[in-house]
DNA sequence: ACATTGATCTAACGTTTGTTAGATTGTATT
DNA sequence: AATACAATCTAACAAACGTTAGATCAATGT
């Protein structure tokens, strides 16, 4: 009798499981390093020692993060040669980073006073603008701009870009036309890249614009 | 100088900050009472000591992790008498947990095993059926049951199901039809009251299957 | 005014984290 | 083999967290 009863165990102790799992994913998502490693996955895989330094944290502690990161099995790794490469294990958790930021934006006065310390322009390029962005610039009315590192615009762009790297931006001005508007992302709202571009741009009388979306919130960000 | 500078911040701290912020929600879901107070709270609003019940913890317990919910502005509360009422704070919370345990559905393994312990059929209505089983009800070729407490069907419940308490339901056998089908639904697929109607009615000779959906997944969670 | 009930606050504990330093592993280069 | 580099592991610390017990507060009913 009480054999069997172990192979259908107590519903609480089922039901506790379940949630704890859950539980798992937000304990990765409970550390502001954590994020920034996943949002930078969004952009494509990268390396330990690439992740630290666009993270701002040591190697040591990024290794450790990414750990933590795996063992919700939200990231995965692949030896290449010298180095570790870490990506997204799925597409879903780039959905989940846009997710929770969605959330946090729409909870947190805080957020949105910080966020509103970076935007100086009350009105930026929104979703909405999405199908008309990507008309427009089939056309060629527009430039699109990925003021990523290269790598990244390779690993995964938007829809008519070019990849204009921030460190080649101020060389490369003469490749830009002054006839039409240019429309600048880079690796998302919290990315300051592309505001920066914008600001040069403009000071240099280029009709240059902001979009603050970038790969992971257009559902493109790179998988493998 | 250093006055006009400290207006416009260094560009690492704004960043920091921004990720701080979305952290505070995942640090709010990293725990697994606080995930299943959510999920309760999806079924419409409860006092400390009922969510203490249904969560099978302390009501110090509760509270205290209510209190960290309420931190991150997921929860809010009201004052009704002796009570204290909690509620989500938005909409987009529902949606969030929702979100969450789909992505670690996805992603862990173990998660689905869990699950799989609970789930003896092998396929059970899915999100693509919506729309067919709002057809059938209407038409009342099938019926649908809330079998929640009653205040939770008060709350919200799934278009044309008609309340049936998990506690009533064995008295109230003789209300149900043996000619047509029964589909039954709870708080969601973490639930096991609807489990346990459809294996009761089965036993019985009615026609019962299982919804795992609920109110939150069918984007119907009330706020206020 | 007093007791009762529901809920929170405070303090305390053991446990788990974040972070850093030091030693170690694995891979490529010479 | 020896060296250099990328990354991880181990150990250690302080800080933060989960949980419980005891005291407190706020509303209700008598």
């Amino acid at each position: 009798m009480r054999a069997m009863r172990s192979r259908k165990p107590d519903a609480r102790q089922v039901k506790d499981l379940l949630y704890e799992q859950v539980a798992r994913i937000g304990k990765a998502s409970s550390s502001p390093k954590r994020l920034e490693l996943i949002e930078l996955l969004c952009q494509g895989e990268k390396t330990v020692d690439t992740l630290a330094r666009e993270a701002a944290i040591s190697m040591k502690l990024a290794s450790a993060h990414l750990r933590e990161l795996r063992s919700a099995n939200l990231v995965a790794t692949e030896r290449r040669g010298k180095n570790v490469l870490y990506r997204l294990a799925g597409g879903e958790v780039a959905g989940f980073w846009v997710a929770i930021r969605s959330l946090a934006e729409d909870r947190l006065v805080e957020l949105r006073m910080a966020l509103a310390q970076i935007t100086d322009a009350p009105r930026e390029l929104t979703p909405t603008d999405r199908d008309a962005l990507i008309r427009r610039a089939r056309r060629g009315e527009v430039v699109v701009l990925d003021v990523r590192p290269a790598a990244e615009y390779a690993a995964a762009h938007l829809p008519y870009a070019q990849s204009m790297p921030m460190e080649e931006l101020k060389a490369r001005l003469s490749e830009l036309p002054r006839d039409r508007a240019i429309v600048a992302y880079c690796r998302g709202p919290y990315c300051l890249m592309a505001r920066d571009a914008v600001a040069l741009l403009r000071q240099r009388g280029f009709h240059a614009e902001h979009l603050a979306e970038g790969v992971a919130e257009w559902g493109m960000a790179p998988v493998r």
